[in-house]
RNA sequence: ACGGCUGUGGCGCAGUCUGGUCAGCGCGCCGCUCUGGGAGAGCGGAGGUCGCAGGUUCGAGUCCUGCCAGCCGUACCA
């Protein structure tokens, strides 16, 4: 079923082009359960690697980590009236906590062990949290908190898909508690820093940092910022949000402290959060007909060696590889495929299909010459590598691949973020040629909500750099222009 | 959640309309041998209560009902 190996190009069907890749990679598997996903071990070294990276920058930013519960007192969600309204709707709970045998053989729960309050699953944790805090804060000197935790979190979505929605995904959420204003100001636009390095620098994504409209605001904040990166079928992914709360939650949980001036003051309040949806937002930003394509800086494995022999060559073949690998363990990520059951092409394609950025093979020629063969994921011909000096010259070209990723993508983003000169204009283009629409934006929130109904495009962000906007007027609206925004269709 | 389509060994499918050698094909998998620079070949094997539960019938993969799941579209959402 040779036909049955490949990819589903991109041109032909973008979705199922995702989905083939992301089965080509290994990446995840089908869990019994509706929309919950199995990320197999592929794939979970992915995101151990995001774990690993984002965790030194949060600690290098003065956060520590901490745990709080999977289960939140069905009563926390109602405190906080936009919260509750944002997430009610997808809240899976737990209501019984015993099982008995049924008459039909299997098992029901319990009628005797009914919770007297059922238990939410988290859907993030900013109830559980802003409880805990008012226990921890007293005084100004119990702050600034700077908490983050590594945690899965429940949403309850109708239409799942892998990576980008589930039902149940892996994420960090970062939860501060600040004496002022400012400082808590500050910290949310640290972190939305934080992410959009991260993600220039390690996913090799290069990303709009914007604040969202009130209409697509965290349910609870007083502002939101997002980092908005833009897929390769010009769809826009919202790839990391910071919040700045105020004193939200601080007042919905009574969470003061006495301040120096020994006055009583309402905590303010960050939250910041990168999900799974990362893995998706690296698949489809960088993958090509062939399959994964990863980063460099992110890929679990960066260099495959490949050996290619006749059996009269074993040893000699080995040798070679086995020298060459003592060298390039410890400065890159590097694995033997010394498989003997698959023959050196299918290997070459199963490396591809998982994104490995760099291949060296060592057949009997190879070691003649004293040189690898050498083929990069992301393209071009096979070359030579010199067994003499072969780290230096693989970190060098993984560096370079890494360069050219993230390069490839920003020209992307700008190539295809456009303007519209009217309302007509837009909804023709916006469907005709998929990117990022800026607009001289005047309406309201009712404008928004009639752009979505015409195009299912929605307001990503009003991008953080705003050029002048001084005496224009809105193209959809008319009305006099307020801040420009940035209009997309989105994941 | 709504509408359309789909569910048959691990994967992709044929068979369903017209109920009765209809449990089949390709790939994959296991064993052996020859092989080995882009998905190798030969020979020999293993593997399926036909998504689940009922019903109609002498007889159900095939017909009926319900449920579950997947895909596409729509609505909602990180």
């Amino acid at each position: 079923m040779a036909q049955d190996r490949g990819v589903t190009p991109r041109s032909e069907n973008y979705s199922q082009w995702y989905l083939d890749v992301i089965s080509h990679g290994d990446l995840i598997d089908d869990s019994p359960v509706r929309g919950c996903k199995v990320l197999k071990p592929h794939g979970y070294a992915i995101w151990e690697a995001m774990q690993r990276d984002l965790d030194d920058r949060f600690k290098a930013t003065g956060h520590v980590n901490a745990y709080f519960p999977l289960f939140i007192p069905m009563s926390f969600l109602s405190r906080e009236a936009e919260h509750v309204e944002g997430f009610a709707k997808e809240c899976a709970l737990v209501t019984h906590h015993r099982l008995r045998a049924s008459a039909d053989g299997g098992v029901e729960p319990d009628p005797a062990s009914q919770l007297e309050e059922p238990l939410v699953i988290r859907p993030t944790s900013e109830t559980m949290i802003w409880h805990m805090y008012g226990r921890w804060i007293d005084s100004w000197r119990d702050l600034p908190i700077l908490v983050n935790q590594w945690a899965n979190v429940v949403r309850w979505e109708m239409k799942t898909r892998p990576f980008l929605r589930t039902a149940e995904f892996l994420w960090q959420e970062g939860h501060t508690a600040h004496a002022t204003r400012a400082e808590a100001e500050e910290e949310t636009s640290r972190m939305l820093d934080v992410y959009a390095s991260f993600a220039e620098e390690v996913l090799a994504i290069p990303v709009l940092r914007g604040r969202k409209s009130a209409r697509e605001r965290f349910a609870g904040a007083v502002e939101t910022y997002t980092i908005e990166a833009m897929m390769q079928n010009g769809w826009a992914l919202q790839a990391g949000t910071s919040h700045f709360l105020g004193q939200n939650f601080a007042r919905a949980f009574d969470v003061t402290f006495q301040s120096e001036a020994g006055e009583r003051e309402l905590v303010w309040a960050t939250s910041w959060g990168v999900s799974t949806r990362l893995v998706g937002a690296v698949v489809m930003t960088h993958s090509d007909d062939e399959g994964l394509v990863l980063p460099p800086a992110l890929a679990p494995v960066q260099v495959v060696i490949i050996p290619v022999y006749k059996n009269k060559d074993r040893e000699t073949v080995m040798a070679a590889v086995d020298a060459l690998h003592a060298q390039l363990e410890g400065r890159v990520r590097v694995r033997v495929d010394d498989r003997d059951n698959l023959r050196p092409g299918a290997k070459y394609y199963e490396w591809e299909h998982k994104g490995v950025p760099l291949r060296l093979e060592v057949g009997p020629r190879d070691v003649k010459r004293g040189a690898a063969f050498a083929k990069r994921r992301t393209g071009g011909d096979k070359f030579a590598i010199p067994f003499e000096g072969a780290v230096e010259r693989v970190e060098e070209i993984l560096a370079e691949v890494q360069q050219a990723l993230l390069e490839t993508a920003r020209r992307r983003l700008d190539e295809r973020t456009y303007a519209a000169e009217s309302w007509d204009d837009f909804v023709r283009l916006i469907e005709e040629q998929p990117g990022f629409y800026q607009i001289p934006w005047g309406g309201d929130d009712a404008d928004e909500d009639r752009v979505k109904d015409a195009t299912k495009a929605t307001l990503r962000c009003y991008p953080l750099k705003q050029p002048p906007i001084e005496g224009l007027t809105c193209p959809l609206t008319g009305k006099p222009a307020r801040e420009w925004a940035i209009f997309a269709r989105a994941y």
